[in-house]
RNA sequence: GCGGGUGUGGCGGAAUUGGUAGACGCGCUAGACUUAGGAUCUAGUGCCGCAAGGCGUGGGGGUUCGAGUCCCUUCUCCCGCACCA
């Protein structure tokens, strides 16, 4: 029998799924481990060679896992909400539900066909209604709770009522956006519609008007991580901000514990740094000016209250609630001009002009309070709405910003901190303003002389005595904007009573999607959810028109999988407590500041709660890196239909052509393939090279338009899935990008065909000897042993594929086909390519599936060396090796040394200056 | 601008604590078998050189008996964040 991967391939799959091989439960006599894979979103194109790099990563890791005792948790399923299927049934009229359950079908059979051992029983969908039941509850409860900044965690609002009650707002610390403050007495006599929307300011999950990132082409608001380069991230529409009123997730009240939380678990540095920038801590004060003529004091926050007295005018975002105010008459045409000209720009516009400085005086001055300075207010769409509090002080000395500011405005500049040794100069004759994080205080009343971090805590402390300013920590991580005006996503479990929001009892979720007769915002605006009919309560109120965010779904799926068929809870305290949370989390990088804050933060919500036993939810993540695509070019003479090879190209004016790599094979291209893959290409002629048509190459994105996209099931039926599985670990680091050639393809191939070999002769006769293996042989498979359990351990895979191929070559020429060695072989190689191994372990007579064997250990014993292969070095250059007794002395080894011809032609009747012995490593003599 | 990463043959990539640079594979060259080869097997393959030998891990400098690995400096490309006060 030879390598048929085409039979061998089904026959083990059919058998995994009817012994359901891979299906887990709790198990107290066993440890468990939970691996998890990004879900994807399955989209129309089906996967490609790319998609599944991370799978096969952790499905390797889940085997051996497994091999090695554990209870292994490796679910799957589908992020299931989305644009594309909606903007596709926009297009076409077709149900988003059907084209999702379509390519999720596709998604599943292309996935089986690669061998993983997912417990498909598992699987979860989000927009099935059993599945976002639970992301409802989730909202109703966030809606039920607010956030104790005194405990760092989220608490009932009938304890936060309790509390008003007692003592109104004015000792409470909470995550809110209410602000004024109100007694026991003065909560009693609010109207309950009153009391609720001051309790709305208070949710977890709360309705407000804010600045929103509006996307008008997709006819909805967007949360800051769906926002790029001021575009849309799907479809790169142009954002604009507008104000609307919207649900919100008070994400920012977990900032502190999102990024403590950070510190407690094993993700690598980068993505750690993503989300510490995300989050954005920055310490600081907040000051207090009064402004001249008026009651009202503008806010600022600052990192650097030291250089108070370097400041020497305001600005005030242009959307500041002041701005109207205080702008004087004679002001008011100019500032209106402004705000009208910065609302029309889009956020790429502002973005692309960040080196322009624009703005107006208000006509209004600020009062500095230490030395009661005058400063003029501007508004300026540098200082944004969305950061601190809208307003700044501006130290042009000492800050870029406002030092273009204050140039273009003719505005002072007063030096605040000089660096040690430098010469004081006028700083009207400054280039550019300095950074000042080092050096001493000038021109700043009582703080002068001091060092600047010294100034800080000192003038903190005199502003908090005086009253007008405090210590503050400010976070740039916004709240997340849950509201989307689009059909296909989680209803809110939320109706409207007298225009206050209600929340739906949990006996009455799931509240289902409703169909809609066009998938299409109503005609006088509202989401396609207006034209749901009977879209209300029982009792006629109401229901919410947008649905959440494409992150809803995903912020909790990982606890859905340990019971995911729970109908009484999102997840038993027993589940829970046994899966606890995930060991090792693969997937894109693309998720930093998106689903993996959210995430983290819903976790947390739902462990304040007490619903889940884990802080953190991914114990140790990787991001797997990208898999670029390797274009092919053609190369065709301009105005002709004549294709020249790439080695003639130059001699003629031609155009460079994307190719289909899958017609072209090592960089020739298959020219009668090429003939039929467009039809203008049918009477193409060619100039060719050395008989051939050779073809361009570059790396480049994977994408249909660059003719470059691998399908996972074309090499499968070329090669088998085993194939696959080893080739997309071959590739390269994990971690790392790396371009797909599926020339090189066939080397992991012959590396299988040479294993099975070892098994079958060339007869296709098993022959396998039950013989004890030689100390040779113990030797080269407890190397391996040894060395793929270091790998997988390291997540090292691209190494142990060529430490499989080392053995299986060396045994090959040992000739070695003892049972022993090759049973350790098929488990050991059972991770990374199951179906070959299902096979062949059953061709050594097993009844049981691999998958329940035991990793072997490995025997120190057989890997001892007696012989050392010594490098002998002459000024650091390797010069011959001699092999030596491991256990020689450094006197042996030198003795052995000199009596070498070698060594005398060497040293050429010199004598050695210096003589470096390394026992075990290495011999150098200098000359 | 800030932060992070990367740089090794024609290509993907290997190299414990500093100790034989280029493992493994692709590609390429030659040969064997074959009606045939995008099959299989054997040998070779960093660069220059007939050879002896020399040169080689982005560039320059340093530490060391010895540097891809440590230190300084500089460049390239990639990624993330970005008027964040």
């Amino acid at each position: 029998m030879e390598y048929k991967f085409s039979e061998i391939e089904p026959k083990w799959q059919a058998y995994w799924r009817e012994n359901k091989t891979y299906k887990v439960d709790v198990d107290n006599s066993k440890p468990k481990f939970y691996v998890l894979d990004m879900f994807p979103y399955p989209s129309g194109a089906g996967l490609h060679v790319g998609h599944p790099l991370g799978y096969i990563a952790s499905d390797i890791y889940s085997r051996y896992k497994r091999l090695s005792g554990f209870n292994v948790l490796h679910p799957m399923g589908y992020d299931a909400y989305g644009l594309p299927a909606e903007q596709y049934a926009i297009q076409t009229g077709q149900h988003p539900a059907i084209t999702t359950e379509k390519n999720i079908t596709r998604y599943r059979e292309q996935l089986d066909k690669i061998g993983f051992s997912y417990d498909w029983d598992r699987e979860v969908r989000t927009c099935e209604p059993n599945y976002y039941k639970w992301t409802q509850w989730a909202f109703t409860q966030m809606f039920k709770h607010y956030f104790n900044n005194k405990t760092q965690k989220a608490e009932s609002i009938e304890s936060l009522i309790a509390i008003f009650e007692k003592s109104g707002n004015s000792n409470i610390d909470a995550a809110t956006s209410h602000e004024s403050i109100f007694t026991a007495l003065e909560w009693d006599s609010f109207s309950e519609k009153e009391k609720q929307e001051i309790l709305l300011n208070y949710r977890i999950a709360f309705l407000s008007e804010t600045n929103v990132n509006w996307c008008s082409e997709l006819g909805t608001v967007l949360a800051n991580d769906e926002v790029k380069d001021g575009v849309s991230v799907r479809g790169g529409y142009p954002v604009t901000q507008k104000k609307m009123k919207q649900w919100s997730l008070r994400v920012s009240a977990y900032a502190q514990r999102l990024l403590d939380g950070l510190d407690t678990i094993d993700w690598t540095d980068s993505l750690k740094e993503v989300q510490r920038n995300w989050i954005g801590r920055s310490e600081g004060a907040s000051v207090n000016f009064s402004i001249k003529g008026h009651s009202d004091i503008i806010e600022v926050f600052t990192t650097r209250p030291d250089t108070l007295y370097g400041a020497t005018f305001m600005v005030i975002a242009p959307e500041h609630e002041l701005v109207e105010k205080i702008t004087t008459a004679d002001n008011k045409i100019k500032i209106e001009e402004y705000i009208t000209w910065v609302k029309g720009r889009t956020e790429r516009e502002r973005m692309a002009d960040v080196n322009k400085v624009t703005g107006r005086f208000t006509g209004a001055y600020g009062i500095n309070p230490l030395n009661g300075n005058e400063l003029p207010i501007y508004i300026a769409d540098y200082v944004l709405m969305g950061y601190g509090t809208g307003a700044i002080m501006a130290v042009p000395a000492h800050d870029s910003r406002d030092f273009k500011f204050a140039r273009e405005f003719k505005l002072p500049i007063i030096q605040v901190v000089t660096r040690a040794g430098e010469e004081i100069t006028d700083p009207s004759t400054w280039e550019e303003s300095f950074d000042s994080k080092e050096g001493k205080m000038i021109n700043s009343g009582i703080i002068n002389n001091l060092d600047v971090k010294e100034a800080i805590t000192t003038i903190i402390k005199y502003i908090e005595e005086k009253g007008f300013g405090y210590g503050k920590i400010n976070y740039r991580l916004r709240d997340a904007i849950f509201s989307r005006q689009r059909y296909w996503g989680e209803p809110f479990p939320v109706y409207f009573k007298n225009g206050l929001p209600e929340i739906l009892d949990d006996s009455k979720l799931p509240l289902e999607l409703p169909e809609v007769d066009k998938y299409l915002p109503t005609e006088d605006g509202q989401p396609p959810l207006g034209r749901a009919k009977n879209w209300e309560t029982a009792d006629g109120y109401p229901f919410e028109l947008s649905t959440m965010p494409g992150f809803a779904g995903s912020s909790a799926y990982y606890l859905r999988y340990m019971d995911p068929n729970n109908n009484d809870a999102l997840v038993s305290k027993e589940a829970n407590n046994y899966w606890q949370d995930v060991d090792l989390y693969i997937g894109g990088t693309e998720h930093a500041t998106g689903h993996l804050i959210y995430s983290r933060f819903w976790n947390k919500f739902l462990f304040d709660l007490g619903y889940v036993c884990k802080d953190e939810p991914f114990k140790k993540l990787i991001n797997q890196g990208m898999i670029q695509g390797r274009s092919n070019f053609v190369y065709r003479i301009k105005n002709t239909n004549t294709f020249v090879s790439y080695g003639l190209r130059n001699e003629y004016e031609t155009t460079e052509i994307h190719v289909d790599v899958n017609i072209v094979h090592n960089d020739i291209l298959d020219l009668n393939a090429f003939k039929s893959w467009l039809p203008e290409y049918v009477n193409a002629e060619f100039i060719l090279e050395d008989g051939k048509y050779k073809c361009g190459h570059a790396v480049e994105k994977m994408s249909k338009s660059m003719y470059n996209v691998v399908n996972p099931d074309v090499i499968i039926e070329q090669y088998g899935a085993d194939t696959l599985r080893f080739y997309e670990m071959f590739l390269g680091p994990l971690e790392d990008s790396k371009p797909w050639d599926t020339s090189g393809i066939e080397g992991v191939h012959r590396f299988l065909k040479k294993l099975w070999r070892l098994y079958f002769d060339n007869n296709g006769e098993l022959m396998i000897s039950t013989e004890k293996p030689t100390d040779a042989e113990q030797k080269v498979i407890h190397k391996t042993i040894k060395k793929i359990k270091e790998d997988i351990e390291k997540f090292s895979f691209n190494t142990s594929v060529s430490a499989f191929m080392i053995c299986v070559n060396e045994l090959t020429d040992l000739k070695c086909n003892k049972k022993e060695v090759l049973e350790n072989l098929t488990i050991i190689l059972s991770p990374f390519a199951p179906h070959i191994s299902e096979e062949l372990w059953c061709a050594l007579g097993q009844t049981t599936s691999v998958t329940d064997a035991v990793f072997p250990e490995y025997n120190e014993a057989y890997l001892i060396e007696n012989t050392k292969k010594y490098p002998i070095q002459f000024n650091g250059k390797m010069r011959f090796t001699l092999d030596l007794s491991a256990n020689a002395t450094k006197e042996e080894i030198q003795e052995a040394v000199f009596a070498h011809e070698t060594t005398q032609k060497w040293l050429d009747g010199n004598e050695p200056k210096k003589i470096i012995i390394v026992p075990g490593k290495i011999v150098n003599i200098v000359v």
